[in-house]
DNA sequence: AGCCTCTACTAAACCGCTTTACTAAACCGT
DNA sequence: ACGGTTTAGTAAAGCGGTTTAGTAGAGGCT
């Protein structure tokens, strides 16, 4: 493959000078612009971006992390990531942890290692501090979806406390005064705030919460099964429930069927996110 | 950051040393190999990965394309896709093309530009030549999901012709005799086998197929609920339909449901791909 | 004429690692 | 004692760009 030697010596210039006329650091007279452009597409000349990069210290990569990307909720974030990134040229390398702080750990460490120039990182569970202090050295982190305490980044979240309250204020509108909520893990920063906008609702509209219709534990589709059965268990079962994920709806809805119960006629159900699928089941998802 | 030359400083040998025996090319006396080691920790070294892939020429990286990154489908099959490239020390560069040629296009000059070392390549249209020509060029190609004719490269596919005649003979053993078909983009390879698939379930079976119950135009939901809307306007509607996608069965449910048939007891309805969420909606997707 | 400024470049160092070709010294068998 | 082999390395040339510091020559001003 062509170098930029030999485009610099077909158009009869130094590889200084290519290298500045194509990074746009020199004005270069018309006739020898021209020279230079014929030899790049005589020899299809292609910069070779491995040596940029070294030259440069940049990769032109970003990092996405998320906890899964097979999740539709995570993949249509890191299309929306990778087309923002290809509008400037760069590239996007996508993780999935599974939940795995390691890996979490591992995509940090890429960062440190120049393999990416920064890292995106949704996280699902609660940090230790490692990934806190990690982060904190290494800078060049947006925080999304999901707090890390202690770490001082920019950070994209969704309203999530505002989210529960209006769900939960839609399902005391509907004349529910008994509502259950499940959530993700306890200690996590969205379902922290989601709760206090479920509590919220619930206080201001006078309606009691019981602690055993309150159940933490995981975004999964099978912690919501656990967690409507436990609920439908309680000795005063609520008339309705707030799923912290549309992840944890499906469950539920999967579980309440089981019992025979109907949404919404005996089970009043909705979810968080609004993931793409959300309005395709039957009944589609609140 | 310290270097390859500040270890070998450290260590009183010299960088090709430690070059060499990082990269197990070379047998070094155990207390030789110690002080390496001992000098590795103690600067806290760590391979400046861009200078070692200039020096390669390898970018330690592979590239996935997918139409729809977002799409449960590709976004389970990148995740797979990703653990065993992570197992071999690979990232992975994931993009959606969005059904867009010159994102394909694009993805294929990243190869070239050494951006990647290779590629896994899935299309969901019909290719005009250039692709083929591209692949035929730059080689290090693997086709997943979706053929194009005219290259010569590793391919995986799903076992298109026997899932389409499994599915059908599922639909005839429940007595159905008019069966629909609705497919992606007609000239596509996985259509093409699909179709004979369900042809020949049909024809041993001796179901006749009317010209107006096969609904070939794209992967998409959108075109599930316009073909089932056709299908339903023909005038004798069969009475299952298989749809060659669960995105596709999505739509085709929908419409369904619009028209205020039930499924599966006014029409019967199976899918293709078996996506995470099929199971989920209700009725459980076939 | 002499000095300054501007234009149009360039030489060479550098990024940090890999790899080829080579060597000094120790060992070994006869 | 000597030639051959093995051990334990090393020097230096890349890889292909970018960038700093600089220069030759033309033109302008006094």
């Amino acid at each position: 493959m062509a170098t930029i030697h030999d485009v610099a010596h077909d158009a009869g210039v130094s590889p200084t000078t290519v290298s500045r006329y194509l990074n746009n650091r020199i004005d270069l007279p018309a006739p020898t612009a021209a020279r230079i452009d014929a030899a790049i597409a005589k020899l299809d000349y292609r910069p070779n971006l491995l040596a940029k990069r070294l030259s440069t210290g940049k990769s032109e990569a970003i990092g996405l992390v998320t906890p899964e990307i097979g999740n539709p909720f995570f993949a249509e974030l890191a299309a929306a990531v990778e087309d923002e990134a290809e509008r400037h040229g760069y590239a996007v390398f996508m993780s999935s942890t599974r939940g795995d702080v390691s890996r979490e750990i591992a995509s940090l460490e890429r960062l440190r290692d120049r393999h990416v120039d920064g890292l995106i990182l949704m996280t699902n569970q609660p940090d230790d501090g490692r990934l806190a202090g990690l982060i904190r050295h290494n800078g060049n982190v947006v925080l999304m979806d999901e707090d890390i305490s202690g770490v001082e980044a920019p950070r994209i979240f969704v309203e999530n406390e505002r989210g529960a309250y209006l769900a939960t204020r839609h399902l005391i509108g509907l004349g529910h005064r008994a509502i259950a909520m499940i959530g993700g893990p306890q200690g996590l920063f969205t379902v922290k705030e989601r709760r206090r906008g479920f509590e919220r609702a619930m206080d201001e509209a006078g309606c009691p919460i019981r602690p055993e219709h309150v159940c933490l534990g995981a975004y999964t589709r099978e912690f919501g099964r656990t967690a409507a059965r436990a609920i439908l268990a309680a000795p005063e079962p609520p008339t309705a429930i707030l799923a912290c994920s549309d992840y944890l709806a499906m469950g539920v809805m999967q579980e309440l069927r089981e019992h025979g119960l109907r949404v919404p006629d005996d089970m009043s159900l909705v979810g968080f996110d609004d993931m793409p699928f959300a309005e395709l089941i039957d009944p589609a998802l609140t």
